[in-house]
DNA sequence: GTCTATACTGAGATAGAC
DNA sequence: GTCTATCTCAGTATAGAC
């Protein structure tokens, strides 16, 4: 009979190790996502741990149980992102040129912002910056998206979708710059443009110019 | 003889009075100009009153008798570069086409930021930005340089010097975002480009595109 | 007017009960 | 593990002596 195994106290006691298990992983799911929320709304540093909590529903103590810091908290919300931005570069469809794939992806993150993700790149000089480049796990993510991303700006710029005339690197930076732009909040501050317009605008001012 | 009047009491009086006033004007650029580099170094939250009052070499109080708060003072700083940037446009070259302009324009801002200034926006949903809109004089500079250039973006859009499918709001928002570009950072950072190259790179970049 | 010293606030992080 | 309560510290702003 199925009663005396369900019954069963070591059986128990692991199903109930797995239940603790997975609420304890779901709310460290929410933490992340309330947090990616009010990164994007206020910013880093306008953001404070009571809001976050507040957000989430729960003691701000409670946090540290999950994150050793504010900047690990933060770290983590940074880290998703970037696995997102990889696997949304993987499933470029697979007939588009190297060219076509930049573009690709510029648009992809411009649709993330507008639908309340955090921007790729925090502002230079902030806490945020210095806090990132120290942990591993942020910087190696960024590494390989930059890998990816300089490989397809090299194919690009060999099969004249790109001005060859600019270094690499340039164009990779102005890449994650683009994809920053606060044109993108000004405008939409304004309202005046609806956000498939916006988004064709700010690719095409990246990739055409202004001119 | 001019020795009666120079120890005329009320002149003497006057003399000294004038000599304050001096004194006190040249400290408070002095405080302007070193809030404009740790600004500019270290971004608007994390320079403290501390740190510029040992920038200057005075006592922190001593601030508050220049400046009622650390918001007014960055304003004060804001309002500045405002103030120069304006002053670059009207002396553009007189035979400059409203495209040129704006091309010397931009030029000129990457050039300011290189020799250590602050660049012309804050970082969207930064402290200092909600701040700063609340300073009528820094609004109003704002507004008076934002005129000047909507006009100019105008004039190049109907000579076709500038893409005229391309909202002149936005164009005018994307003009401020390349002036702020981190790209600028990023690069000076990796330090393998001089900087006249890497301006023209930027400033081609916005104009022209990648492509 | 400028200095030293200090009040006050907000925020990150921790301790201890349950 | 989560809660409440508290510690600690940095930072803005002010007070009072000179």
């Amino acid at each position: 009979m199925p009663v005396t195994e369900l019954s069963d106290p070591t059986t128990a006691e692991a199903a109930r190790i797995r239940f603790r298990d997975r609420q304890f992983a779901a709310r460290e799911q929410a933490i992340v996502e309330a947090t990616h929320r009010l990164l994007a709304q206020h910013g880093y540093d306008a953001m404070s741990m009571d809001d976050i909590a507040a957000e989430v529903g729960i003691a701000k103590g409670s946090l540290y149980r999950h994150f050793p810091s504010k900047e690990a908290l933060a770290a983590s919300v940074m880290v998703e992102l970037l696995e997102r931005s990889r696997t949304a570069l993987r499933t470029t469809p697979a007939h588009f040129s190297p060219g076509q794939r930049l573009r690709w992806l510029l648009r992809w993150t411009f649709e993330q912002r507008l639908a309340g993700s955090v921007p790729h790149l925090p502002a230079t000089n902030s806490a945020l910056q210095t806090a990132l480049l120290a942990h591993k796990v942020y910087v190696d993510q960024l590494f390989a998206l930059s890998e990816s991303l300089g490989e397809l700006i090299g194919q690009a710029q060999a099969l004249g979708e790109l001005r060859a005339d600019l270094p690499p690197t340039f164009v990779l930076y102005s890449f994650y710059a683009r994809a920053c732009d606060p044109t993108l909040d000004f405008m939409r501050a304004g309202g005046t443009l609806n956000d498939d317009q916006l988004v064709e605008y700010l690719v095409s001012a990246c990739f055409d110019g202004l001119k």
